[in-house]
This record gives structure tokens, C-alpha cells and sequence, in this order.
DNA sequence: ACAATTATCTGACTAAAGTCAGATAATGCA
DNA sequence: TGCATTATCTGACTTTAGTCAGATAATTGT
């Protein structure tokens, strides 16, 4: 890591620093307390929240909720009540009035945000808006995890689903699915893993047994919004020391010549273009790397 | 100013509070109050500050500061004296300990941008540094003011070494600056502008009468880290603006050919390229404007 | 069925932040 | 010179924030 890079984060870091205390300020000058106002934008946003849940995301004590609670109620804009499932547990939700401050602070954001692209042209907006996703992305990027999970759960359908979807618009003959294989891609010789980027799922991949001591990936796929950022790469990582554990000595697989931006990654990750060892009508290329 | 665009810039600041949150709770985890904290920064960053300054920059109450001082004091971080121009005022410096704990805060926040770096790949932090410093430099461009300053002032000069500079190198048969005009580039029929972000000048322009009714446009010059923002288009807007007050009906001005942003930039602003008018050894075209 | 666990609330605190009306002293200006 | 102004300090608050040890009630596991 470069100390010049750490200055750029620094000087950024400070910066923001300063327009975000911006916002906090604003969010005071209402004339509620701060954390009294964070209790109203976090059921607001999320149109009511448990107890639970409130104070992790925003760490308080539960005497301290429990006071804030109160208090938002005196006024009027909050009802917490026991949660149907749970007779312990309780929620918060926002009343008309609630949800006007709600609204007011929903406000204040805007203006803050407004009051960032106001004084630039037209092409300047578009690059700070670029440049501020990139950013988005690439540090949601940092909490990526990629872990096994069964290949009918709901986020492998979820993600599937998609992975389907683009095959379909992006060859050149269409695509339909084969038939269901979930169970070849489980332990003790497969696995399907999911990346997920604070709790979603944003990418997938499968191994499973095809031949004596020979994997196969398949169905790598990651969401449009987060390419670029390692995600598919990590999947493959995640993939290999599985195969590894399982014993297979080499990794093979196969692409069709649309996904172009596969060919570098496989290629990047050590992957050595091959003979056709199958008959999958949608494949143009064959790859494998010894493990 | 699109919906979107202001949905991308709040999702921004959500996810960048949070991460500035991180910093003031590390703050605080050092066991001192977080205005205390905030106290010893400015004066350690500023390497000591005026009460006045300080109260201003943090928005504290006189009463409320006075006493984070003496408790500051009584734990000898800090030394308040009074100021030798002014006896009213006074000024806060570190001591040998305070200096200690501002490096301690130093470190925090390097840790803070080695943690925002450390989760990515080399290609993915070359990113996140190139948009945070275009986001910086989009922010501070925002801040940016143009106003008629002397020409031989310390900020036009210190421009204009830059600028003459810079045509030495660029220019095909190198640069020697011509005699002072100074005097020309003032009122009434002249001026000389200086741009400025937070401050600091970031480029300068002149205008002088060249004949009657006609203005010439002269050493417009943007910082080379501030391209690409406006700047120069804010300093020829300035420019036309005062050249129509003095009464000038249409604007000149020369070029090199090597200078290719430039012309782009007088392109769009509306000027366009006429005959030779004057002798420069150093000009290739020429452009003209009708106010 | 009942002990352990979980979720929240209450009481009794301390610490920090913020407010406001004077008091004190140096300075600027007529 | 003396009066208004400026910069800071002091005292006497109130409000928020945060902590911790129980109390209460619902739920879970055995």
C-alpha cells in the first residue's frame, strides 16, 4: 500500500468528514436530539424495525432505546407494539406524524445532496455521480464473502435465475436451461457457493465431479452492478481450494465465445485453453488448471 | 438535475457517514471526550490556533470551549497563552504530550484509509484513489471564485511563473516571456482575474485593450491538477463579463497550436477563428468573439 | 413442566454537551 | 480620556448520552 494513497484517502475522508457533520448538524437544527432523530429515519426507512434489530444497527443500550422510545411515543411519533410472532419482542413503527418528520429529514438529505451537484455543469455531475459509484461499489466490494450454500436455496435460485436470463439475451442461439442438477453440485465431490456484499447475493459458482480426481465449474456468475470488482474472481478462488479439499487434482471447464469477459478471467486465474471434452452445444472454448 | 443522480450521491453519503462514524467511535475509544479530541486535532494539524479560529471551526460555545481548555490543561495537552498583538485574544498550542496524542489521532485515521484500502486488489485501489481524488477535486471545484486581483500581486505571479513555465515546455520552439504589461492588464479598459479554491489560486487570466471597442484575452491558465473542472470557461466567463462593463464590443485572442485544450474550450465559449491579427511569433491562431 | 434464555423495561446513576447571563480585561475610536 | 467593542472566563444551569444492576414477561429446550 502507498503512502500516496493513503493521503488521497485521508485528504477524502476529511473532506467528507466535513459535508457529512453538515448533515448531522442539519438533522439537530430540527430541534430533536440526534439519536432521537436516527430512531425516526431508521423505522422510517425501513417502514418499522424490532427493537432488536434498531439497537444493533444502531448501538445503543437497551435502557437508552427504551427511554428514546418512550419518549418518541409522548410525542406522538412513534407506536411500538409486541411483535404477533414473538411475545418478547416489539416494534417500532412511525405514525402520520412520524412519518412527516420522517419526510422532513428525508428532505434535508435531498438538500445536502442537491447542494453537492448544484454548482457543477452538466458533464462535471455526471462525473462525480460516476466517480461516487465507483466508489459505492468498490468499498460494498470489501465486504464480499463467498460461501457454500445449497444449490436449490433461495439465493442460488435468486442468482440463477439471472445467470439464466443473460444467457439467454447474450447467445447467439438463445439458451434453455438443462435438466435440474442440484444434486451434483454438493459435497462430498461439488459445492455451489454464493458471493454475497453485505447480505446480498451478487454472484455464484459450482463445481462438480467429472471424471477420477477432475472438477468442472460451472454457472459462474456475478451481477451486473458489481463486475469489475472481483467478485467472480473470488468465486473461482472459493471454487479451487474446495476442489482441492475434495481431492481433485485438476479443474476443467467450458465457455461459450459471447462471454468474452470470462476468457480473461480464466485465462488471469491460470486456466489453459483445451481440446472439446464434451458435448454442451452452447460451448466454444475448454479450459483446465491443475490444482 | 436528475433523480438519480441525487439517489447516487445519498447512497454515497449514507455509506460514507458510517464509515466516518467508525472514526469518531475509534476517537472516543481512546477515552477522551470526543470535543476534547476534536480540540487537539485543530490545534495539532494547525500547529496551534486562535480561540476565536478554534471556536469558529468546531462551533463551540465560548463558555463551553473555556472549559474544555482548563481540562485540557489540567491533563497538560494543551497551552493557552495569551497573543502578543492582541491581549484579548489567546491561542492554544500542544505540548510535548498533546503532540503525542494528535499523533496518536494521526494514526487512527491512517488506519482508518489502510483498512478502506486493505480488503482490495491492487487494480481495484488504483480505482478507489483515482475516483476519491476526482471526487475531491469535483467538491473543491464547487468552491471555486474568480476575481479581478493585481497583476503583479503574489498570487498572479505565483501563476504566471507556472504558466511561463509550462509554454517553455510545451511550446515547439520553447518560451521567453515578453516585457511586464502589468499596467495594461488593469482598469479601465483592462484586468487581470485570479481563480481560487478554498484559497489557493488555481489559475489566471488578463485583459487587454487592443484597439478601440476591442479587448484581447491573455494568459489564461488553469493549475494542472484542477483541469478539466471549469476552471478556465469560469475565468473567461469573468473575463467577457468585465470586458462588457469596460465597454468592449468584441473579444481577441491568440493561441499556440500545441495548446489543443485551449482551443476546444474557445470553441465552445463561442469564439471563433479569424485572420492573423497581430505578430506573435509564438501565435497559430487567432479567434475572435462578439460580446 | 420448569429452568435457562431472550427481549425489553425501570431505576438510579455519571459524564458530556450545550446554554445563557453576567464579569473581567484589553483594544479601538471619537 | 472614556465609552463602546471584542475576546474570554465563570457560575449556574438543562439536556443528551450512556451505563449498569436488577425486574418482568414470553419463549425454548429438555
Amino acid at each position: 500500500m502507498q503512502r500516496n494513497q493513503i493521503d488521497q484517502v485521508r485528504r477524502f475522508n476529511r473532506l467528507l468528514t466535513r459535508r457529512v457533520g453538515a448533515l448531522q448538524d442539519s438533522y439537530l437544527k430540527r430541534g430533536r436530539p440526534l439519536s432521537q432523530a436516527r430512531v425516526i429515519f431508521e423505522a422510517g426507512a425501513a417502514g418499522g424495525i424490532d427493537l432488536r434489530d434498531l439497537r444493533g444497527r444502531l448501538g445503543l443500550d437497551s435502557g437508552h432505546l427504551s427511554r428514546l422510545l418512550r419518549a418518541l411515543e409522548a410525542d406522538g411519533f412513534v407506536a411500538v407494539a409486541r411483535k404477533p410472532d414473538d411475545g418478547r419482542a416489539r416494534r417500532v413503527v412511525l405514525t402520520a406524524r412520524g412519518r412527516e418528520e420522517f419526510a422532513a429529514y428525508d428532505r434535508l438529505s435531498d438538500r445536502l445532496a442537491r447542494s453537492m451537484l448544484a454548482p457543477l455543469g452538466a458533464a462535471q455531475r455526471d462525473r462525480l455521480v460516476a466517480a461516487m459509484g465507483e466508489i459505492e461499489r468498490l468499498i460494498r466490494a470489501a465486504e464480499l464473502t463467498v460461501a457454500i450454500e445449497p444449490a436449490d436455496g433461495e439465493a442460488a435460485r435468486f442468482c440463477l435465475r439471472q445467470y439464466y436470463a443473460e444467457l439467454e439475451q447474450r447467445f447467439e442461439t438463445g439458451f434453455f436451461a438443462g435438466p435440474d442438477d442440484a444434486a451434483e453440485l454438493a459435497p462430498p465431490s461439488g459445492a455451489f457457493v454464493v458471493a454475497r456484499i453485505g447480505g446480498e447475493p451478487v454472484g455464484c459458482g459450482g463445481l462438480r465431479r467429472l471424471a477420477a480426481a477432475t472438477g468442472e465449474i460451472k454457472r459462474v456468475w456475478t451481477a451486473p452492478s458489481m463486475r469489475g470488482l472481483g467478485v467472480a474472481s473470488a468465486i473461482l478462488a472459493k471454487l479451487e481450494a474446495i476442489a482441492r479439499d475434495q481431492g481433485h487434482a485438476r479443474l476443467r471447464l467450458d465457455t461459450n465465445r459471447t462471454l468474452t469477459e470470462a476468457h480473461a478471467l480464466y485465462a488471469g486465474r491460470g486456466y489453459r485453453e483445451i481440446a472439446r471434452y464434451n458435448d454442451n452445444p452452447y460451448a466454444h472454448h475448454w479450459f483446465e488448471k491443475r490444482l
